[in-house]
DNA sequence: TAGATTGTTAATCGATTAACAATC
DNA sequence: TAGATTGTTAATCGATTAACAATC
């Protein structure tokens, strides 16, 4: 059911790019154009445009803004996308911080911890006991979380959010969550990132 | 030259499994053991061994710590690797402040900023202006970095820690910048991994 | 030994690219 | 119209898997 997150990936780039256009004042562009900035090849561009329903023009190329607006719609930019943060610790509450999620049509609305000593319901976004977590998912319709929990609590919390029927979860603790039928994880390995980044530097000679 | 970053990223999992294994006190294991472990066929892990030179019995299958002790070879594990933090913000001061590195071999050893109120040269981990930066990386020989900056300052911070023959980096900033073959870079961005957990959260039904 | 597992090759599968007819 | 670009099919490429001989 899952196959393959890398073309979904190209259209976030795709639409990102093309915001940028449009910034710009570009008014249509071509799939070499959108290939060349992001090292994909115009053909790729293409054949991902048409598994996905996006059309141009055999001549004239795409238009910048009917592209935006269907990507918005793959990629679910239409509705407010509501996220809960469980584990306030640095990194939860770098993310409840971020103000870069306010433009791309996403929220985080509340905060889950299990120290009494985080928990502040008044906040701007409020921080609630990871008790009372799964009430609030009911009661307001979560489906989407990012964990950001230690790697000791990673496996119960997120057995816990599979049993409040979250579909989304990111996951930033350091232990491999796969994802199911019911709910799709990614996750980010920070270490792992580094450690790709380290054999691969290791390999640049030192001949500078 | 960079071919696929997939095979090394098993690398980095089946070791952290391993690592556990060991924890537990387990001596040997079959690959079958362990693609299970990570939903990966017995033949795929056989495979990426032999691609990287490890081996195992006939009959026994593999030795825990000896793999471990391969795997931390390839990885880069057994010399520390030092970093620096580019971009104190929010992000930038909790990856500062993560403990984990420490255990896998890595250091955070200062941060740079072009804020004058981020500036502090006396903290455990220093903050220093970032115009000090390209001497600092050439003095104690940095040829890691994590950039942490703002999209507005992306392209021109990485164009300088380039210049500096910084040979990986590991970016925060919504920007997706390339690899090369004197700079090695791996892209985070949370807004595309949100859009990836939306996509296809939205493909699971609602009726539960 | 018999059974189990590796190491490796060949087959399969899927994703990317090349090529080109359609057409604006 | 001539030239350029899409949309799509077929060819290519590479990664994953199946299968099995080697062997512990």
């Amino acid at each position: 059911m899952f196959s393959n997150s890398d073309p979904i990936r190209r259209l976030s780039n795709y639409r990102r790019v093309l915001c940028k256009l449009r910034a710009l004042g570009f008014e249509r562009f071509v799939s070499d154009n959108l290939g060349g900035a992001l090292d994909i090849s115009p053909a790729q561009v293409r054949k991902d445009f048409a598994d996905y329903g996006l059309t141009g023009n055999k001549k004239g190329g795409y238009d910048v803004r009917d592209l935006i607006e269907k990507l918005n719609k793959i990629l679910g930019k239409n509705e407010l996308q509501k996220i809960i943060v469980v584990g306030c610790g640095g990194m939860g509450r770098t993310l409840m911080g971020y103000n870069g999620f306010s433009g791309e049509g996403m929220k985080v609305v509340a905060g889950f911890d299990s120290n009494p000593s985080l928990i502040d319901p008044r906040a701007i976004i409020p921080i609630y006991d990871i008790n009372d977590m799964p009430e609030y998912i009911q009661k307001e319709k979560i489906e989407l979380a990012i964990m950001t929990v230690p790697e000791s609590a990673a496996s119960k919390v997120s057995e816990v959010l599979k049993g409040c029927h979250i579909k989304g979860i990111l996951n930033f603790a350091p232990i491999m969550l796969k994802s199911s039928e019911e709910c799709i994880i990614r996750n980010i390995n920070i270490i792992h990132e580094m450690e790709n980044i380290i054999y691969f530097a290791r390999k640049i000679g030192n001949e500078d």
